[in-house]
DNA sequence: CGACGCTACTCCGCATTGCAACG
DNA sequence: CCGTTGCAATGCGGAGTAGCGTC
């Protein structure tokens, strides 16, 4: 530990035999893995060949990329921080009375004094937190000693006027301080990366704030502090000129020339100073689609592999070695396969208490005879995974071997990990990871769905279709979002809609009956009386009024079905882009009805699919 | 470990909707 | 009276953000 020599020489002499390597050659890549069991997938691939903007440069292989360049040339503008704090000369109370702060105490107050109508105003752990990290810059003497003796009111007013104020400008003074922005952020918005310009993702520096974890987590509340120029490495081409620091008298951490990155710059996260945030490209760069597109080819291959994989895990369900861990993998990989899980990381104990494939708990399963298995956890994002699905018998035998003699709060899967299990997985086929499980089925789900379900018919009836194909993979896997505040007044409007429509129906025939007769219509619910009509005009009316029933309960069935279903996470990260553009062009739907702007420019390489593209 | 992918949330612009006034 | 227009309320979805996972 202590005879570590100069690491930071040693970089130097690394960074300059990959610009060679690099410049030497432009294929130093084998195709490791084109050893693909099928004549089909190699025709496919030749096909893509030719027509793929990436067909050049698209010699690195999923998996294989370490080590390997990413750039040549770079250059780029650094990053834009948040603007530095303005004192607004409101003061919180103290006891009652105005009190006077230092900017820097003054601004941690305004953070805690905007989250007032948040819930995390009632969570003790995130009062705790705050209070430790706000006293520490009051100083141990100050006169606050109480954070309940605080009154945040007049900040957080003032807070509220300021929004108010902002809502209240004219469309025009919104558009000039837009334009404003846009004029200060332009040159950090592109890069140039080889020569091409491109999008940059989040040149902007996060700004300081009070933590907000997902889910119970133990840091919520802490400071999250100002990231200054001193805290920033940027990564940059070596011809490149050093982008000036923004901060007059400040200067960069470090300036590194790294070409086997991507990042333009990074700092430490303030909350937890071990982990990174990186300033990348945006998603619309050729650098990410092109990584995109590899994990797509990756997630394709597993379906050439995918029959023997299950054969042999179904082989090992009984393996009743002496070391549980074959057992064991092949249950964990099951349930992969079978419900797309996460992997499961360990986690620290100062992060939220989550788990995953390899770290459920005994109590997230449930063994319901005669073959069901309950789950019931948190996972990433503290979302609640809750569903009981039907096992093989082996399966279910051994889930409740791995249980039994454990306590609760024991792991289900004792003699894994993830690098285990990704270990195994890269055995079955190259590059195998239990991500790609996932992309794997969310991509498969969509291209039988489409596949199965498009029927004849307008472009309105096929777009529901792949909703339908969408709202199915979304669910696999378990991609929620929260009901909004307003669902449950948009569903009492729409039931109120539909009954006082129901009620017009009604009259509406009654009346119809006595039209026929030539008497006149009955009064109305409000009791006016209403006019002669032809019964044919009535009729006329019947049929728009039923027409309009219709359509409500259209609209509340797929309101209701949705309302905790996010269909955008799949789309942007899970389905490969070639399905939806080969479906959209052998059914003539417009791309534009399932791809947004930005959809469209991150999925640019994906545009000249064949139409008759299979995943 | 460091680098990257994934994910739900917020905010805001804008389209849609419902309703009243109007011709 | 009925269809059109204008207007405000509503709510949808795109863009951006920052925290969470994987490998």
């Amino acid at each position: 530990m202590s005879t570590k020599p100069n690491h930071l020489s040693e970089k130097k002499p690394l960074a300059s035999k990959l610009q060679q390597n690099g410049s030497s050659t432009s294929n130093t890549n084998k195709m490791k893995t084109s050893v693909v069991p099928n004549k089909k997938a190699n025709m496919k691939n030749t096909k893509q060949m030719k027509k793929s903007k990436f067909s050049k440069s698209t010699k690195v292989q999923p998996g294989s990329t370490d080590g390997q360049r990413k750039w040549t040339t770079l250059v780029h503008s650094g990053v834009i921080f948040p603007p530095p704090y303005q004192p607004h000369g409101v003061k919180i109370l103290y006891k009652g009375k105005p009190i006077d702060l230092t900017p820097e105490q003054e601004e941690v107050a305004t953070m805690y004094a905007v989250m007032k109508d948040t819930d995390y105003m009632q969570k003790p752990k995130f009062l705790e937190n705050f209070w430790n990290d706000w006293r520490r810059i009051l100083g141990r003497n100050h006169v606050i000693q109480k954070l309940d003796d605080c009154d945040f009111t007049p900040i957080y007013e003032w807070h509220q006027q300021e929004k108010e104020k902002k809502k209240q400008m004219s469309t025009e003074e919104k558009k000039a301080i837009k334009e404003q922005k846009m004029q200060q952020e332009e040159k950090y918005m592109w890069a140039i990366v080889d020569g091409v310009k491109e999008k940059v993702g989040n040149f902007r520096v996060e700004p300081p704030g009070l933590f907000r974890g997902r889910g119970e987590h133990p840091k919520m509340g802490k400071l999250k502090r100002r990231i200054r120029p001193r805290d920033i490495t940027i990564n940059i081409g070596k011809d490149a000129p050093v982008p000036e620091c923004p901060i007059a008298g400040e200067s960069w951490k470090e300036i590194k020339h790294d070409s086997t990155v991507t990042w333009l710059a990074f700092w430490n996260d303030p909350i937890n100073p071990k982990e990174f945030k990186y300033v990348f490209l945006a998603a619309s760069s050729s650098l990410k689609g092109q990584s995109d597109k590899e994990k797509y080819e990756k997630a394709r291959m597993l379906k050439d592999y995918i029959h023997n994989i299950r054969a042999a895990y179904t082989k090992d369900f009984n393996n009743k070695d002496k070391d549980p861990t074959k057992r064991q993998i092949a249950v964990a990989t099951y349930l992969i396969d079978k419900l797309a899980l996460r992997a499961g990381n360990e986690k620290d104990e100062e992060e939220a208490d989550t788990v995953g494939c390899c770290t459920l708990k005994v109590s997230n399963v449930e063994c319901i005879p005669p073959n069901m298995i309950k789950f019931d956890f948190l996972g990433k994002d503290s979302i609640r995974y809750e569903n009981t699905v039907e096992v093989e018998l082996p399966v279910f035998k051994a889930i409740g071997q791995f249980q039994a003699g454990k306590g609760e709060n024991e792991l289900l899967f004792n003699a894994l990990d993830t690098s285990k299990l990704n270990a195994h997985l890269k055995e079955l086929m190259p590059g195998l990871t239990a991500k790609v499980f996932r992309t794997y089925n969310a991509s498969i789900t969509l291209d039988q769905q489409l596949y199965e379900e498009t029927e004849e018919g307008d472009v309105a009836e096929k777009v529901v279709v792949y909703q339908k194909a969408n709202k199915q993979v979304a669910i696999i896997c378990n991609h929620q979002r929260t009901v909004s505040k307003t669902h449950d007044s948009q569903i009492l409007r729409l039931t109120e809609r539909i009954e006082t429509a129901k009620q017009e129906l009604k009259e509406l025939k009654i009346d119809l009956e006595r039209a026929k007769k030539g008497k006149p219509p009955l009064k109305g619910a409000d009791g006016k009386q209403k006019r002669n009509l032809s019964p044919e005009a009535i009729e006329k009316k019947i049929a728009s009024a039923k027409q309009k029933i219709e359509k409500y309960e259209m609209d509340m069935t797929t309101k209701e079905d949705l309302k905790t279903v996010a269909l955008g996470t799949s789309k942007i990260n899970y389905l490969d882009p070639r399905i939806t553009v080969a479906w959209c062009k052998r059914h003539e739907v417009p791309i534009e009805k399932i791809f947004n702007k930005s959809l469209l420019a991150k999925f640019a390489w994906a545009m000249d699919v064949d139409p008759e593209f299979r995943f």
